[in-house]
DNA sequence: CCAATTTATGACATCGATGTCATTTTACCT
DNA sequence: AGGTAAAATGACATCGATGTCATAAATTGG
C-alpha cells in the first residue's frame, strides 16, 4: 500500500506537501497540486487513518452501541423497531458531517457492552451514543469514558444526557383528538405496566380524560398484554370482553400498540360488530406493515424515533463541538397522531 | 489520556514490557505483570489502536456496508428486512471472533459507497462485505480495494466471491410441499419480474410442477405486484378475480410474498370463500408479524438470510486468513417451508 | 559448579501522517 | 526598482505503540 512518502517521491515534492494538498489547509500552487494528484491516483493512495490519528488526535469517529441489529425482529415486540428508526436518524445527520459512525451491535445481551465501549475508546471515538431498543432505564459505566456519552430512548440516574420518546404526550393527543370527535367512552387495553412506556401512556390517557372533565373510569383501563413472549393474545381476548359487557360499553379500543389493534380488529368483528361503525379502534406505534394494510386503515400514534435520531446526532456533534450537555433531565421528544378511518366522529348529543 | 509510557513509568519498567503485558506475546515475571496491571488500573490506560495499528499493520476491523439502516421499513417493501437478519448472522460470527465488525450505512442511495469504501479502506479494513437489500445485481469498482471483497445477497458480473438465496430451491420446495398434499391447480400470483427474485421463483414453480408431471398453464402464473411504492394492491385484485374466474380454478394461491398473502386472504373472504377450506393460500418470506399473526396462519417459505450472514462471516474471516475465496459464481443457500393451517391437504381423487 | 538454555527485560528504530518553524519564491504596492 | 506581505514549500520532530535485537537474570543438565 502506497504511503505518502511514495506520492511525494513520485510528485516529487516533500511528503508535507502531499499532506497540504490532501487536506487543504495550507495554500498549494495549482501545479503542484496536480502533480500530487496525479501521483497520488496513479499509486492508489489512500491516507492511512491510523497515522493521521496518531499526530492529529481527531479521530473522526463517533460510536454507536445498540441492538437493533440483534433483536428478534417479530410480532412480538412491544412496538416497532425504535431502535432502528433511531439510528437511521443519527445515520442521516451523520453522513452529512465529516464524522465516521461506527456502529457496533450488543448481540442481543447487554453484557457485551463494556467490551464495546473498551473497543470504541481503543479508536479514540470522540463520542459515544447508546441506543436501547425500547425506552428505559440504563445502567453503564461510563464514568470511565473519556469522551462525551448520550443515551437515546433511555436513560439512567446519574444524569448522563438522554433523549427520550414522550409517550405521555403522545397518549395525550390521541385521547384528546377521541374526544374532539365526540368519544366519551374510550376504553384502554394497555401493555404491561413493567414497561414504563405503559405507565407513562397510562398517565397520557388520564391526562386527557382529565383535561375534558371527563373522569376516570377503572373499568375502562385494563392490562392486556404481557411482556413475554408467550403472550398469545388471551390477555386480549378477556380484556376486550369485559369491557364489550359493561353496562355503558365504550365506543372506542384504545390499544396498547399496532399489534394488539391488529387482534383486536379480529375480535371485535368475531363478535358481530362493525369497525368503526360499532366500535372505534385506535393503536399505538403507526406500524405501518400493520396500520395502513388493515382495513379499515387504523388511526395511531407515532413515535418520533427519527427525529430522536436525528436530535441526537446533532446533538452530538455540538458536544464534541465542546458545547454544554446540558444535565437538567432527559430530553423528551413527542411525535404526530395519524388520523385513519379506524375511528368514527360521534355525533354529540347535546 | 494516558499512554503505554506513563505507565510504563508508573509500573516502573519499560514500554515494551507494558506491550507484553497487555498482549501476552512474551513471557513477563509474575510480579512484574502486578506492577503493570496496577498501574494501568490507576491510569485508566487503554491502548491506541491508531498506534498498534502503525507497527503491527493489523487494524482489527471489517468493514460492513449496508443500506440495511436506511431503508425504509414499509410493507411496500418486496419481503421482509433480508439485510437486517444478514448483518446479524454477520455479526453474530464476528462478536465471536477478534474482529471488529465497522458497519457503515448507504444512507439510501448508492451513490455514498464509493465514499464508504474509502473510509473502511482509511481504516484499512482487512476485509469488505457488501450487503444489498435485496437480491440483485451490483457493480461496484472493487477493483482498487486492497482487502478481500464479499458480496451478500447479490452479485456482480466481475467474478466477486458471492453468496445469495436460492430463490428457485425455496419455492419449488414449496410448491412441491403443495402437490403431495394434493394440489393440482396451483395458482401463482407473482412479484415484478423486475426483480430478480421473480424470475428465479417462478423457474422454482415450474420445476416443481415439471417434477410432478404437471403441465404448466399459463392461466395460473400470473404477475401481481409492481415494483414501485404506489403499488395499491390493483394488479392483486386482477390477478386473483382473473383466476377465480377460470373454468378449472385454482385450489391454492402461492402468493409473491406475504403482504400479498395477506391482502389476499381479505379479497378472498370477501368473495365468500373460505380460507382453507374453498381455497388454500401461500405466502413467501416467512414475515412473521403476518404468517404468524394472520388467521389462519399462514404457509410461506424463509430465505435463510440469518444462515447467509453467518455463512458470508465465516467465509470473511477465512479470507483474511488467506485462504482461497474460491470464485466458482455464487454461492447459493436455501431455506426451509414454514407448513401451517393456511394450506389444507385435498383428498386425491384416484 | 560451569556451560547451555530459557526467561525476563530494555534500548532503539520504526510505522505514516502532520504540527512547527524556517526558508524560498511570488505578488503587490508605492 | 525596492521593499513588504503573502504564497509555496521543505526539514525535522513527533504522536504511541511494537518489532528487532541485545543483554541480564534465572534455570537446567551433566
Amino acid at each position: 500500500m502506497a504511503t505518502i512518502y511514495d506520492v511525494a517521491q513520485a510528485a516529487g515534492v516533500s511528503p508535507k506537501t502531499v499532506s497540504r494538498v490532501m487536506n487543504g489547509d495550507a495554500p498549494v500552487s495549482r501545479s503542484t497540486r496536480a502533480a500530487v494528484e496525479a501521483a497520488s491516483v496513479e499509486l492508489d493512495y489512500v491516507p492511512s487513518n491510523a497515522a493521521r490519528m496518531m499526530r492529529s488526535k481527531r479521530s473522526g469517529l463517533i460510536g454507536l452501541i445498540t441492538g437493533a441489529l440483534s433483536q428478534k425482529i417479530e410480532p412480538m415486540e412491544p412496538t416497532g423497531l425504535p431502535d432502528l428508526y433511531i439510528v437511521q436518524g443519527i445515520q442521516q445527520v451523520m453522513a452529512d458531517s465529516d464524522m465516521t459512525l461506527m456502529i457496533a451491535d450488543t448481540g442481543g445481551g447487554s453484557d457485551r457492552v463494556p467490551n464495546l465501549v473498551r473497543t470504541f475508546l481503543q479508536h479514540r471515538v470522540e463520542a459515544l451514543i447508546y441506543v436501547a431498543d425500547y425506552h428505559k432505564e440504563v445502567v453503564l459505566d461510563t464514568s470511565r469514558a473519556t469522551c462525551p456519552v448520550l443515551l437515546v430512548n433511555c436513560f439512567d440516574n446519574a444524569g448522563t444526557p438522554a433523549i427520550v420518546p414522550d409517550d405521555e404526550a403522545c397518549q395525550c393527543a390521541l385521547v384528546t383528538g377521541l374526544i374532539r370527535a365526540g368519544h366519551r367512552r374510550i376504553a384502554f387495553l394497555t401493555l404491561d405496566p413493567n414497561i414504563v412506556a405503559a405507565r407513562k401512556r397510562s398517565r397520557g390517557y388520564r391526562r386527557a380524560l382529565e383535561g375534558a372533565g371527563i373522569p376516570f373510569d377503572p373499568d375502562l383501563e385494563r392490562v392486556s398484554r404481557e411482556n413475554s413472549d408467550d403472550d398469545d393474545g388471551e390477555l386480549l381476548r378477556e380484556g376486550l370482553d369485559a369491557m364489550l359487557s359493561l353496562e355503558n360499553p365504550p365506543t372506542v379500543m384504545c390499544c396498547g400498540n399496532d399489534e394488539m389493534a391488529l387482534r383486536a380488529y379480529g375480535l371485535i368483528r368475531s363478535r358481530g360488530l362493525r369497525i368503526p361503525e360499532d366500535m372505534s379502534v385506535a393503536g399505538f406505534d403507526n406500524y405501518r406493515a400493520i396500520a395502513e394494510t388493515l382495513y379499515p386503515p387504523l388511526t395511531t400514534v407515532e413515535l418520533p424515533y427519527l427525529a430522536m435520531g436525528r436530535h441526537a446526532a446533532q446533538r452530538t456533534l455540538a458536544m464534541i463541538d465542546g458545547q454544554d450537555p446540558g444535565t437538567e433531565g432527559p430530553e423528551i421528544i413527542a411525535g404526530p397522531v395519524f388520523w385513519r378511518s379506524s375511528v368514527t366522529a360521534l355525533e354529540t348529543v347535546t
